[in-house]
RNA sequence: GCCCAGAUGGCGGAACUGGUAGACGCGCUAGACUCAAAAUCUGGUUAUCGCAAGGUAGUGCAGGUUCGAUUCCUGUUCUGGGCACCA
């Protein structure tokens, strides 16, 4: 007799549910244990056989250890907040809560399909208000607190206020400007809105200005990924970057607790090593270099001060705010032609460039030790946001700047001896410094320490420890997304009271951007006259603490009862994807620790053990669009054109034929598209990448249920 | 460009600290059972030469260290993930 898996399987998959067989209580005799998936965002191309990867290894182990005598906790949610439903509802006018509750529903019956035992009692949904109630909450705890560099911890800010009143900023360096000086007179002095600025500077939400991808053809920003080669994926319009007021979280007070956090958590070395670069301390050293001929300084940050005598040129971003100052009028024009050049350009793009590019700003500085003339450079490859946003390039010993120093031609000077042959740079540390003056005859790491000592002793420069990592953006000129519980009134951030939240997210006419690149939501007239934020939080704001709320899913006096809490604690073993490690995966971390130092949780460490599940590798199809046209070029014309090659649906492309009726179709941005063809065919490039649904490229696993069963299914899976 | 992985039969993958490469499984194949098929069981299955015994080559590529390298080192190619507004 044949096995009859659909009867079978669906009469205990309806049993289970209505005996609610894997409910979990929150306390029990028997041990604790929390096996926990990274909760995927509902998107209308609903799961794909990717997902399934880490939810049946999940799903296993929970059954193994409930088998085992331990309780539980295995929920399952929705990260609902985010672009591709905003997109959808601009494309189609269809609410973002109404496609995502659709979307919603058809994962449930996907998951429920395969037969996991999650209680789906605790189910938490982003975009839910009473989920997103706390999610504003813990932003008004970050909003209200400061990082107490003595304590080492996020603290209330009425107590920096009760220091500032007492002795000015005398013990607390602000974190936004070190060179922010005040006394407790001056602090008194001061209007309301003096104070709430300097407030802002030490907050861990707080509110700053920073560059986006603005498109002014559609009004709106656009994310990275909606950006190819300088141009909108949607329309081809040109992009540009622009400063918009933004929220950040001040992550890199941080910076070291995440990092010494990794000893404590079982993650993979590999991940442990990405979250680390990623923080990237350095240890270094800020040189002051007087500007020749003017009263301003070049600060530049290096983490080579020995090599200070082999500076051939410096390098400052092409946003420096120098620039202006320094360059003289013969050099104005090449300035302002290779600024504009490099405005166009994403900033991976600049670190990517192979070609080396950049200009002479006709300026000098003086070398304080030597008194010798070093020009001033522009380039790409120095980053703003990145130390002082300038350094002294040294040829003989850094790659980059040897490759810039061939490239235009400037002489290189040699303070490594045979070290450096004049073919390549020579990153060694090790070799015995010459040509240096003063520090002839030492190996250069024992060079490092003289060198600070003397710019020390010459108040020209001091040692410094440096990040990587920068404050996290923490607003979107988006929709889809949780509003800030803040009012605005005469340029001061007033939080809203803990009784006014949640602040409803409200209905909106059209889902296009507002005024001056503000979101949709300055579109709504009540909203504005009530002086709203009208930015919305990012997607990762939900997601940075959803595994707290599956523990008291129900709460509606706190995101999470303290005792329930400490009776889950952290999370046992977390699964899901390595592409999250230094998204997710650290600011759950930070905002884990912030919820601890706040007292409001007992552990700062969320996840215990993070495993990896691997990926399931998608065929993609691509179509190329003639730059600034709707003209699409088959895959063989397109190698002589300049193109930019966009993700096209697999359903809608027999092999590599696409069916260029249904591509009209797919999107409305694509309906008047025109094609050029081969052989009357429209072929489409092929690449082998990660399956997702923004790339099209997803196989739904139904279909496999339905002809082989739950059970096959997961067994194959596993085997994969 | 930078950071992190990976590359081993037709396929998924084993091989612990440097010691018989290809465990285990899928697939394929031959046989048993059957009127026949499915299922099941048994054998074979890296390539190549050979009737066989056996030989030769072989872990992306090129070198190196070693009595001995999938494993360690140097270089290199390709693939995947991430690079701060996809989630």
């Amino acid at each position: 007799m044949e096995y009859q898996f659909r009867t079978i399987e669906k009469k205990w998959q309806t049993n289970w549910k209505n005996q609610k067989a894997y409910q979990v209580p929150n306390q029990s005799n028997k041990p604790k244990c929390y096996v926990l998936d990274m909760f995927p965002y509902p998107s209308g191309a609903g799961l794909h056989v990717g997902h399934p990867l880490g939810y049946i290894a999940s799903d296993i182990y929970s059954r193994y250890k409930r088998l085992q005598g331990f309780n539980v906790l295995h929920p399952m949610g929705y990260d609902a907040f985010g672009l591709p439903a905003e997109q959808y509802a601009i494309e189609h006018g269809v609410h973002p809560a109404k496609s995502t509750h659709a979307n919603i529903d058809n994962f449930r019956g996907q998951l429920d399909n395969i037969g996991f035992c999650y209680d789906w009692d605790r189910e938490v949904r982003t975009c839910d208000a009473t989920y997103y109630k706390w999610t504003q909450w813990i932003f008004l705890q970050l909003f209200n607190s400061y990082f107490d560099r003595q304590l080492q911890k996020a603290n209330p800010i009425t107590a920096l206020v009760a220091s500032f009143e007492k002795e000015g900023n005398l013990h607390h360096v602000c974190p936004a400007d070190a060179n922010l000086k005040f006394t407790a007179t001056d602090w008194k002095s001061w209007e309301e809105k003096a104070q709430q600025d300097v407030l802002m500077q030490y907050r861990l939400a707080f509110c700053g200005f920073g560059e986006v991808n603005w498109c002014a053809a559609l009004g709106t920003v656009l994310a990275n990924d909606e950006v190819i080669n300088g141009f909108s994926e949607r329309g081809g319009h040109p992009v540009e970057k622009k400063k918009l007021r933004q929220w950040y979280l001040r992550i890199t007070e941080y910076a070291d607790r995440l990092l010494t956090g990794l000893d404590t958590i079982q993650f993979s070395d590999a991940m442990k090593e990405m979250q680390s670069n990623w923080i990237g301390k350095s240890y270094g050293a800020e040189i002051d270099f007087k500007i020749n001929g003017q009263e301003a300084n070049l600060r530049v940050y290096t983490t080579r001060p020995d090599t200070v005598f082999g500076v051939d040129f410096m390098v400052v971003a092409p946003e420096h705010e120098l620039i202006q100052q320094i360059t003289p009028a013969s050099h104005q024009k090449e300035v302002a032609d290779y600024v504009a050049y490099v405005k166009s350009r994403s900033e991976r793009e600049r670190m990517a460039e192979k070609k080396i590019t950049g200009c002479f700003t006709g300026a000098y500085v003086v070398n304080p030790f030597n008194q010798q003339l070093i020009p001033i450079w522009i380039s790409e490859y120095v980053l703003a946001g990145y130390g002082t946003g300038a350094i002294m390039a040294v040829p003989c010993g850094d790659e980059r700047d040897f490759k810039f120093a061939q490239h235009f031609n400037i002489p290189i000077t040699n303070i490594i001896g045979t070290a450096f042959d004049g073919t390549a740079a020579n990153p060694t540390k090790e070799a015995i410094l010459t040509n240096s003056d003063f520090l002839n005859g030492v190996v250069q790491k024992d060079a490092i320490q003289i060198v600070n000592d003397k710019l020390e002793a010459m108040g020209i420069g001091k040692k410094k420890v440096n990040f990587r990592m920068r404050d996290a953006a923490f607003s979107r000129q988006r929709y889809w997304g949780e509003p800030f519980p803040i009012q605005w009134k005469n340029g001061i951030a007033y939080p809203l009271a803990e009784t006014d939240l949640p602040l409803l997210l409200p209905t909106v006419e059209n889902y296009g951007p507002g005024p001056d690149g503000e979101g949709p939501l300055a579109n709504i007239e009540d909203w504005k006259a009530n002086h709203f934020e009208t930015n919305t939080m990012p997607g990762y704001a939900g997601s940075s603490w959803y595994f707290l709320r599956y523990m008291d899913p129900h709460n509606n006096a706190a995101f999470c009862d303290r005792k329930v809490s400490d009776y889950w604690g952290q999370v046992d073993l977390y699964i899901g994807g390595t592409e999250h490690a230094v998204g997710h995966l650290l600011y759950s971390r930070m905002w884990t620790k912030a919820l601890y130092d706040l007292g409001h949780i007992g552990f700062d460490e969320p996840f215990k053990k993070l495993l990896n599940q691997g990926m399931i590798q998608g065929s993609s199809r691509f179509v190329y669009r003639k730059r600034g046209t709707q003209v699409f070029v088959s895959a063989g014309l397109a190698k002589t054109m300049d193109v930019d090659q966009l993700h096209v649906d697999v359903n809608i492309v027999d092999g590599v034929e696409l069916d260029t009726e249904a591509f009209k179709k797919w999107k409305p941005d694509y309906a008047n598209a025109t094609f050029e063809l081969e052989d009357g065919k429209y072929i489409c490039g092929v690449e082998v990448e990660k399956m997702s649904k923004s790339k099209f490229n997803t196989v739904n696993p139904d279909d496999l249920v339905d002809k082989y069963g739950a059970d096959t299914f997961r067994m194959y899976e596993m085997f994969l």
